[in-house]
DNA sequence: ATGTCACCTGGTAGGTGA
């Protein structure tokens, strides 16, 4: 079993590439992030006539997420119950006995910005939100773009970056909370490459300088860890001629 | 090199967000 997180940055533009990478990575879940769509714009029907069920919440030009899977979702959940936000951030499902919950978590745009507070209360509400999740679904993975690099090894220039958006110490802590709830960043369960990033920028000709952020993130659960086989980032998509600036985090998961 | 991309409004450019 595999499961996927993706942050295609409209999905209007992505699709053919998504498409593309389903046909090549046939996972059982894939969440995205930043579909940039309405509800009513969503292609639910290329995603049927391609074999793939489909889940989303979106919103007009900002945000938006979806829940792509082979077999249909269950107890679908759009958003943080309780919160009130008027962002299309969140969308969980459970697949194969999985709850998947897949996130794009707000940006913060920078330390002392308003922005920076919604981002800490948002990600307050969540984790409040997973520690009921899990308490209901012990097999659970949070996935998606959290905007966050967790450690030093995870910023192609730590000491430029050090108190930069992504990379405060406040959202590290919140990271690190989210780990406290028991679950763990499939990723590091293995030996990596160094250098190992997620998102590069467009400008500046990051990709092609390696010059990256790891900022998506899929943690698993107590209950999921011992079932992780796998976990790597696919860069492959982020070489394509008009690509998304995230690349694909994929884990792989031993049956039940 | 702040060297890009995607979206909007409202127009063939400028603003916003990332």
């Amino acid at each position: 079993m595999k499961l996927a997180t993706w942050n295609v940055n409209s999905l209007a533009v992505r699709l053919p590439q998504v498409l593309a990478w389903l046909e090549s990575n046939p996972v059982d879940a894939l969440v995205l992030q930043e579909t940039k769509l309405t509800d009513d714009k969503f292609p639910q029907a290329d995603f049927a006539a391609a074999g793939w069920q489909a889940q989303w919440h979106g919103q007009k030009t900002y945000n938006g997420v979806a829940l792509i899977s082979r077999t249909e979702a269950a107890d679908v959940v759009r958003n943080i119950p309780g919160f009130g936000d008027e962002q299309a951030r969140v969308i969980a499902g459970t697949v194969a006995g999985v709850r998947v919950i897949g996130g794009y978590f707000p940006n913060g745009q920078a330390p002392d910005s308003d922005k920076f507070v919604y981002k800490m209360r948002w990600q307050d509400a969540l984790h409040d939100w997973v520690r009921e999740e899990l308490s209901r679904h012990p097999q659970l993975a949070l996935m998606g773009d959290f905007n966050v690099a967790p450690e030093d090894r995870d910023v192609y220039d730590p000491v430029a970056w050090a108190g930069q958006i992504h990379c405060t110490p406040e959202e590290r802590a919140q990271f690190q909370r989210l780990l406290a709830l028991g679950l763990t960043d499939a990723f590091r369960l293995f030996e990596q490459p160094v250098k190992s990033w997620s998102w590069w920028d467009y400008r500046n000709l990051a990709f092609r300088k390696n010059q990256g952020l790891r900022i998506d993130h899929i943690l698993v659960s107590e209950a999921l860890k011992p079932r992780v086989a796998a976990c790597s980032i696919d860069k492959l998509p982020r070489k394509n001629e008009r690509p998304s600036d995230h690349a694909p985090v994929v884990v792989e998961l031993t049956p039940a």
